[in-house]
DNA sequence: TGAAGGATTTGT
DNA sequence: CAAATCCTTCAC
């Protein structure tokens, strides 16, 4: 690791994917404000290992941040046994069940007390698994959407807390090579605006998406 | 112990 | 625009 200091001070992971993974994957890069970490996580990957040990893949697109202090935050008014694992260090999943039919994940940001998420909420898969022949909808927007994309890789209430690292049933993977070289200029064309859904805080341009991704839940 | 409501999605 | 559906939170 030549400068482990640019992985938490500075945004996009430059390194190559395979190379630092640790570090990636668990706290440091993750230990920063919920609303730089949201659009440092475009184009990162999310990996899915099933129990019987298949992986589901699929590039981030969509992002909304969570911080303490937002009204619109689970961990706003205090700790409770759901939003806890907000309250720990970063690197850790919250998933939580909405309308009750739907879960949605998070990725747990900043430093401990300073409880703050990520809200994952579109991804462009990489495969499309088997199980899911819909016919109904294109399979490039099987997981446009927070519940969407929680249904189709199959993330429920017990993936919740979870560490984020290989051989968990989720971790996350640096910008690949292909994702860097779309954009020669190193700067993904990212979209800013406010979050979706919300009765408080939607106010809050804390909302990310790729611009010229088919993935993304609205626009 | 009960009631209200929600970071969604889908179909009418 | 309303229904589906159940967990979490807060009030009594």
């Amino acid at each position: 690791m030549e400068n482990p200091q640019s992985l938490y001070l500075s945004g996009p992971s430059p390194i190559q994917p395979g190379e630092l993974a640790q570090s990636f994957l668990t706290s440091h890069w993750l230990s920063r404000p919920a609303t730089q970490v949201a659009p440092d996580l475009i184009g990162c990957t999310l990996v899915r290992q099933l129990p019987n040990g298949d992986c589901l893949r699929g590039q981030i697109v969509e992002t909304e941040a969570y911080e303490a202090g937002d009204p619109a935050c689970h961990a706003y008014r205090r700790k409770t046994a759901r939003n806890a694992v907000m309250f720990g260090p970063a690197g850790f999943t919250y998933v939580y069940l909405i309308y009750g039919m739907y879960h949605c994940l998070n990725v747990v940001t900043d430093r401990p007390e300073f409880a703050s998420a990520v809200l994952i909420r579109a991804l462009q898969l990489e495969t499309i698994p088997p199980f899911t022949t819909s016919r109904r909808e294109s399979p490039h927007r099987l997981a446009a959407g927070p519940g969407k994309l929680c249904r189709v890789l199959q993330i429920d209430l017990s993936l919740t807390a979870q560490v984020l690292q290989p051989g968990s049933p989720l971790w996350l993977e640096p910008r690949p090579k292909s994702f860097r070289d779309r954009y020669p200029q190193g700067q993904p064309p990212l979209v800013q605006t406010t979050r979706i859904g919300l009765s408080q805080g939607g106010d809050l341009p804390w909302r990310w998406y790729l611009a010229d991704s088919p993935a993304v839940s609205k626009r």
